[in-house]
RNA sequence: CGGGGCGUAGCGUAGCUUGGUAGCGCGCUUGCUUGGGGUGCAAGAGGUCGUGAGUUCAAAUCUCACCGCCCCGACCA
């Protein structure tokens, strides 16, 4: 390709919509532009390397055995209401109907329709195991869409469904695409890394994600660097201690604290109640319902743990109103030792088992009470764990102390189970004459988001640092002067028809433009490799080979071509 | 949806407080110049100041509404 007849709008300054990094880059590196939020429209250097992406995770997909497969975009509600997620997963579905009236979803995700396909085309054990995929557009109604192409409204997925005949079957179908995962993030230049996560919406049993570390990750992630441990904070579990239990407190004692409404406040002056001697009542409403929870003073609530350990659809906090419709007092001056009314269950984390000498509030404003023994005084209905990690707390495989650090997630293996094959009359006919339900397992990987991943991972003040294997061009040669036929442009362009004849990719710099902006233009959109030639090295007979990540070294024009097929491994 | 911020040329921005001619840098066009890390000079083109309403003799500027965009939170590949 010439770069005069290609569209490379390279932009000196970010667009000031931009926020991080990677966004700003292949902005300004002329990869994508904004449609509108969180849509965008992939240039013809932005599109090349999507499509690098999206080859190395179909080799990868069917070097596992994986059938690719094409599904509709368009999905009727019908398979939707059957899998119950209409209304579970009913917020980020793109709902549009059709000229007749007829109601239709925009695909987010597609265990719905393959394993509808699966009910009607498996019958046997014979047929099984099976794994499918396809690579396309998936649309989600993002609440927010955020840093251009890591949270967007029509994004590109890689999306994969295995179906087998037993649990045991379905953890090697399982492992196998984990494994898919990883090798193919490695190929990308991706440093990837698995944590174990929560199931969310989509349900199952057992999951991990693949995460990027990066500073600007959306997600937390609790790792052991003694033992491997790793796990999204919304997962995570640590070896901490339970509350130490005590001599056995007094009768619970009721004190007045006049305007203390606060953790905080109490451990102070006059109260001095440490933060770990209090118990922290939260009132939230489950699915309609109000609940309590309780943590330790010094603890945080994790709300993902709370809906995965209740079964709840949807959680939040009650307001202010709600908390005194509930239990007479507003917050920060709740507690669950009186006047919980019957239908309210208690949940209490784990580590405020046994716990005594507590303080926490006495659902009277102003007031709190002391000497609480939670298993005495204190009716919960089930003992969950319930707290957020953080960073320090020991692990709880090796006891070591965890670090906590931010990443994005580029893929996720989930473990399905039978939840969906039951739904939607995915069996078969076992060996042993016996209908079962598949047992199934997916597999998503975000393959726009890891496309930005790479950028925001692979980066330095003069722009992107593509890896060789996903780089829009693996070779940028860089004539200084371009009249025809002198002799750079000779040399340049005999360099370009024998590299592409040996299959690199490679783009010649045709403009008319002085070298510093061919240079930093070169730099800006990140090409592994570029070939300068110009007429101080021609004279001596030689051109520069300089990689985007290693100094500059000179070579002899006519090792150029065989340099270049030496360091991209061809 | 709750909270915060912003919409002026392709990009970055000034002007808005205190209403009166829309300005700058980059980019773009033309000519000359320069030619190994965003060359210099000159001449140009490009704007219904997000949209609508209101106040006013007069609105980019003040008021209201709407739309769009960005950031923090809930969601997730």
């Amino acid at each position: 390709m010439k770069w005069t007849q290609s569209l490379i709008p390279t932009l000196r300054e970010a667009p000031a919509d931009a926020e991080i990094p990677s966004h700003q880059l292949l902005l300004r590196a002329g990869l994508i532009r904004k449609l509108a939020g969180g849509v965008y429209t992939f240039l013809p250097l932005g599109l090349r390397s999507l499509r690098k992406i999206e080859r190395i995770i179909r080799e990868e997909m069917d070097r596992a055995g994986a059938l690719e497969v094409a599904m509709p975009a368009l999905q009727p509600p019908e398979i939707w209401e059957a899998s119950g997620r209409a209304q579970t997963a009913g917020d980020v579905l793109f709902k549009l109907k059709d000229s007749s009236g007829r109601q239709w979803f925009l695909s987010p995700t597609a265990e719905e329709v393959i394993t509808t396909l699966a009910a009607n085309e498996i019958n046997s054990y014979r047929q099984l195991p099976k794994n499918f995929y396809q690579i396309s557009v998936k649309f989600r109604d993002e609440i927010r869409p955020r840093f251009g192409l890591m949270r967007a409204k029509e994004f590109i997925m890689k999306d994969a469904y295995s179906f087998d005949t037993t649990d045991e079957s379905a953890m090697a179908s399982y492992q196998k695409m984990f494994d898919a995962h990883k090798r193919i993030f490695a190929r990308c230049g991706l440093q990837s890394f698995p944590v174990e996560a929560d199931t969310g919406v989509i349900g199952g049993s057992h999951s991990h994600e693949f995460m990027i570390p990066a500073a600007t990750g959306e997600n937390e992630v609790a790792y052991c660097e003694a033992c491997g441990y790793a796990a999204n904070i919304e997962k995570a579990t640590s070896g901490i201690p339970k509350t130490a239990a005590r001599e056995i407190g007094a009768a619970i004692e009721k004190f007045p604290t006049p305007g203390v409404v606060t953790i905080e406040a109490l451990a102070k002056e006059p109260y001095k109640v440490a933060a770990n001697r209090q118990i922290k009542t939260l009132v939230y409403i489950a699915d309609s319902k109000a609940i309590l929870i309780l943590v330790r003073g010094d603890d945080q609530l994790n709300e993902t743990k709370l809906m995965a350990r209740t079964g709840a659809v949807a959680a939040r906090p009650a307001t202010a109103d709600e908390c005194f419709a509930t239990l007479g007092a507003k917050p920060g001056s709740l507690g669950a030792v009186a006047n919980v009314p019957a239908d309210v269950k208690v949940f209490a984390d784990e580590r405020l088992r046994g716990a005594n000498d507590m303080t926490t509030g006495a659902n009277e404003d102003g007031f709190h009470l002391k000497n609480v023994s939670i298993e005495r005084d204190i009716k919960v209905t089930q003992w969950f764990d319930l707290r957020t990690v953080s960073a320090g707390e020991p692990c709880v495989k090796c006891a070591k102390p965890l670090k906590i650090r931010r990443a994005i997630e580029v893929g996720h293996v989930f473990k399905l189970g039978t939840k969906y094959s039951e739904k939607l009359n995915a069996t078969f006919l076992d060996a042993d004459g016996a209908r079962k339900p598949s047992v199934m397992g997916c597999y998503g990987i975000g393959v726009t988001r890891t496309l930005q991943a790479i950028v925001e991972q692979s980066n330095d003040k003069d722009g992107i640092i593509w890896p060789l294997a996903v780089a829009p061009y693996t070779v940028c040669i860089t004539p200084l002067g371009v009249a025809p036929g002198s002799p750079a442009m000779t040399l340049a362009e005999k360099i370009y028809t024998e590299l592409t004849a040996r299959g690199v990719d490679v783009i010649l710099d045709d403009r008319d433009d002085r070298p510093g902006v061919k240079f930093k233009d070169a730099d800006l959109v990140g090409f592994p490799l570029r070939i300068s030639i110009g007429e101080k090295s021609l004279a001596k007979g030689e051109v520069e080979l300089k990689p985007r990540n290693a100094p500059l070294q000179a070579i002899k024009a006519e090792d150029a071509v065989e340099a270049v097929m030496k360091l991209v491994g061809a």
